[in-house]
RNA sequence: GUCCCCAUCGUCUAGUCAGGUCCAGGACACCGGCCUUUCACGCCGGCAGCACCGGUUCAAAUCCGGUUGGGGACGCCA
């Protein structure tokens, strides 16, 4: 059989966005579930706009998120010289001419047409240039651009779509495209087609906005007499006003490098985004990479456009809930040692990180870890509201300190009272240090979960966590206890 | 304006191709309850949808037509 190949071919015109992402991984499901190749192409043609920072930000955000491709990355730039080859050969074998209509001339009947709200098309003026007429305008030096002969009459162009099915287009609605520019350079539509030829693509996977394209571009792989490659167009992805994403409006929020920044786990991210548009019969929504790739089809690519959901301004979800709520099921569910990695990078960056977490302290680093991740979304929690188990430089929530501590000018003596028992402790377990705790409360004649409450603010800087006695535990006593004797500085 | 695509809970979606088992299932979010030293987790329960109109049929979310709505493409950008 033959082997399969993919591509992903963003052009470097900025950070790889959500979009794009997105393109990519369904192409490398599509790669790796067949066991076929993904091509990585840097469509870098357009001069004005392609970047070296931006190809850089796009690989090192594709291996972020985990997609290999197997070939490239190619540049498109270099291969200009076999586009031009391909429109020569066009222009020898009578698929294409020479259009000398100059731009300003055709911009001028194009905004013409717009104003009388009618349709425009290329007329096909140069269509029928004598050679002799054609001969005499160059020989003149008059700039053309190549244009595609497009058959006309009855008939259509037609191809079945993977995912939209039988897609017709009519002759008469496509135009004689512009497929060289009057200075020499190709354009799109004939270098991406002239590269798929070249890298034997075999499945065009890519957003529904190239849907109107296919009909020009398998006029040319037939002009060309290559072989037609399979389409698969894939559903947009909109914002929450159903509007295409783009860099433009969404800025940063749409940058898969945002996503990286704000702590999300690669794998969690990526699955994120399958969802979005693809889906099994099941409905099933966690996916190891494994299984992903085994239960990944093309058919279960959706036609309709999916909202990304994200919240702009809003207090609880900096982003779309679902996205978070996959990232936090990953945080709380892999197995420990995998996200051990993350959070130490967020550790690291906060400038709290200890080389001991990963040599003795290494056990007790990896509990709480565990201990606290259940209430976490993101991986940056850890170095923000986890912040107290890892450093003893931590800030206490004002509203927390208000609440639990403040409010009982009883603990201007309860503290000291606490610490000197809990240092007492000979065995700090979380038995003994619940017995100690509770029956200093009894003693006090106030409920045990006044103190527990207090200590925890004290400990913690938060007024929510763990159970109490666990977080001693995993604080240690040496540091609890020097946590509660200076707390008497809050009622200062 | 022309061409193309799409239409199930607020969001992601299953079900549509092969009409009945769907007075429509799951997830997220939201609301309530249980658990509890707090907040989560977990468990239990709830809210909420087939855009509209017509047709075909014994039977339509599913098929057909139209309307409306949304999106995309119409560049000497990629």
């Amino acid at each position: 059989m033959e082997e399969i190949r993919t591509r992903f071919p963003p052009s470097p015109t900025g950070y790889l966005h959500i979009g794009g992402a997105r393109t990519a991984i369904f192409n490398w499901l599509f790669a790796q579930k067949t066991g076929g190749k993904l091509i990585l192409r840097i469509e870098d043609t357009d001069e004005e706009r392609s970047s070296e920072e931006s190809i850089q930000g796009i690989i090192e955000s594709l291996k972020w998120l985990g997609i290999t491709w197997d070939e490239g990355p190619y540049f498109q730039s270099r291969f200009i010289n076999e586009h031009l080859a391909a429109a020569r050969k066009l222009l020898e074998s009578g698929h294409a001419y020479k259009c000398f209509c100059t731009k300003e001339e055709l911009d001028r009947k194009r905004e013409e047409a717009r104003k009388k709200k009618a349709d425009f098309q290329y007329d096909g003026t140069c269509r029928n240039l004598t050679p002799k007429e054609v001969a005499e305008k160059e020989a003149a030096g008059v700039p053309y651009t190549i244009r595609l002969k497009v058959p006309r009459g009855e008939g259509f162009v037609g191809f079945e779509d993977i995912v939209y099915g039988i897609i017709e287009k009519k002759y008469e609605d496509i135009e004689d495209f512009v497929i060289v520019r009057s200075n020499g350079r190709p354009l799109y539509i004939l270098s991406n087609t002239v590269d798929d030829i070249r890298d034997r693509i075999t499945h065009v996977i890519r957003g529904q906005d190239g849907l109107a394209n296919t009909p020009k571009q398998i006029l040319i792989y037939k002009a060309l007499g290559a072989l037609v490659p399979k389409f698969a167009h894939m559903s947009l992805t909109l914002d929450p006003k159903k509007a295409k994403i783009s860099k433009r409006t969404h800025g940063e929020l749409v940058a898969v490098s945002f996503y990286r920044e704000h702590g999300f786990l690669p794998w969690a991210f990526v699955n994120y985004l399958a969802l979005l548009g693809w889906s099994t019969p099941d409905s099933r929504e966690i996916f190891s990479k494994e299984e992903l790739i085994k239960a990944f089809s093309l058919q279960g690519i959706g036609r309709a456009n999916a909202v990304f959901d994200f919240r702009k301004n809003d207090p609880k979800f900096f982003t779309d809930p679902k996205a978070i709520s996959v990232n936090t099921h990953y945080i709380r569910n892999l197995p420990v040692e995998e996200i051990e990695p993350y959070v130490r990078a967020e550790l690291e960056k906060a400038g709290i990180w200890d080389p001991d977490f990963q040599g003795a302290k290494r056990d007790w680093f990896l509990r709480t870890v565990d201990l606290i991740r259940t209430r976490y979304h993101v991986t940056t929690d850890f170095a923000t509201l986890g912040r107290a188990y890892f450093s003893d430089d931590y800030p206490i929530d004002p509203k927390a300190l208000k609440k639990n501590i403040l409010k009982h000018e009883g603990f201007k003596e309860w503290f000291p009272v606490l610490a000197d028992r809990l240092q007492a402790i000979k065995a700090f377990t979380v038995e003994e240090a619940e017995k100690v705790i509770r029956e200093t409360a009894e003693e006090f004649g106030i409920k045990a979960g006044i103190l527990i409450n207090g200590i925890r603010t004290t400990v913690t800087g938060q007024a929510v966590g763990p159970g109490l006695f666990d977080v001693l535990i995993a604080v240690g006593q040496s540091r609890v206890v020097e946590r509660l004797r200076k707390s008497v500085i809050f009622f200062e």
